[in-house]
DNA sequence: CAGCGAACGGTCAACCCTGACTGCCAGACC
DNA sequence: GGTCTGGCAGTCAGGGTTGACCGTTCGCTG
């Protein structure tokens, strides 16, 4: 059977089109993003990309929430797969910071980056973003609390510390925009472990 | 004496445009600041505008620098200040967190998020950086030294904390780019304090 | 099975941006 | 005083982007 219903087809171009916009924000930043480009990536017609997106703001913003869903599957798969293989306390701090620091060098926090500071001087994209951004806070929070694991999550001292590393993680991982060295030997891995091997 | 010297013309010139480009970075974002708008918000001729910057690049570049100029003498301004003003050390350790938080609010840190961005899918911008972001940021943390004290930079902990600290408040500041949320009452800054009183 | 409307394909006008280019004026220098 | 050149005004071509618009196909429903 070759036929797509009417339904199926309008679900595949809109992934097929979302991909594709995915795509264009990793690699030339929002403002490369254009709908020609786009369009141009994932193959399809201009009818068709406008006909399923009205506006390039509506585009993109469907892009990050498809974005997002995407890789929070991922990330707690990956969390899953950490609490079951690892056991050793010292050794799952080390693992899990490394994971998370991890994740900071992956698609969804460049798209993310770029939207942000998009948002920051327009406030029609800033409002789209606002309750987005705040489900996926919460939904990140959970995965990596089940990363961390209840042992480490238990201690009276984990809210603070893990919220401590995870922005201090965002915080490195800017300067990345522009540094070319490799992430994972940066200097402040090691300070995170140890300052989560003390304090946890 | 109305007439100015050619040197002197040219130096006005130059403040002038480099000015309104830092605005137009600020209010608008690295793709606003068309050198159009640029030229518009100096009240220039495209001529002088492209008489003193060839090219779109230079001129936003030279922009970031001009600012970090401007930016660091102020910071250092300021830091002289608390060093002189306050000697009780807790307090002084709340006022340099609320003062280095501040400085995440101010122009110079959005500006600099903008180019970081626009860098990371812009070589030629990225390598323009590069070197400056290096010196710019030797700068910065000369006038945190200053600001935290003899007292508590000869700490054992301090350059990990502080590096903490740094890292962490600019993690929490990104997120204020589509948060409207007054800055100052971020629950973040009790966090840091009570880490900073408690591991100086 | 009629025909409505979703899902497109393809074109177009309006707009904006960049950097080149021509021409002019007035300090600076001989 | 005469030239030279830095500083500047204003225009223009070329390229790119957006969203509107018209036309067509064909599932799906009455």
């Amino acid at each position: 059977m070759e036929t797509r219903s009417r339904s199926e087809r309008s679900a595949d171009s809109r992934a097929l089109i979302l991909d594709a916009a995915v795509a264009c924000l990793v690699s030339d930043g929002y403002a490369g993003a254009s709908t020609l480009a786009v369009q141009a990536r994932a193959g399809v017609s201009r009818g068709r990309l406008l006909h399923h997106f009205p506006s390039r703001e509506e585009l993109l913003v469907a892009a990050t929430s498809h974005l997002a869903e995407t890789m929070l599957t991922e990330a707690a798969d990956r969390a899953v797969e950490v609490s079951a293989s690892i056991t050793d306390p010292v050794e799952r701090v080390d693992r899990s910071v490394e994971l998370i620091w991890a994740t900071f060098f992956e698609p969804p926090f460049w798209v993310a980056m770029e939207l942000w500071n998009a948002a920051r001087t327009d406030e029609a994209l800033r409002a789209a973003l606002r309750p987005q951004e705040r489900r996926l806070r919460a939904a990140i929070r959970a995965v990596g609390d089940r990363m961390w694991g209840p042992a480490i999550t238990s201690s009276p001292r984990y809210p603070v510390v893990s919220e401590l590393l995870f922005t201090s993680m965002r915080g490195v991982a800017i300067a990345y925009a522009f540094e070319d060295r490799p992430p994972a030997t940066d200097p402040h891995v090691a300070l995170w472990k140890s300052m989560a091997r003390e304090l946890l």
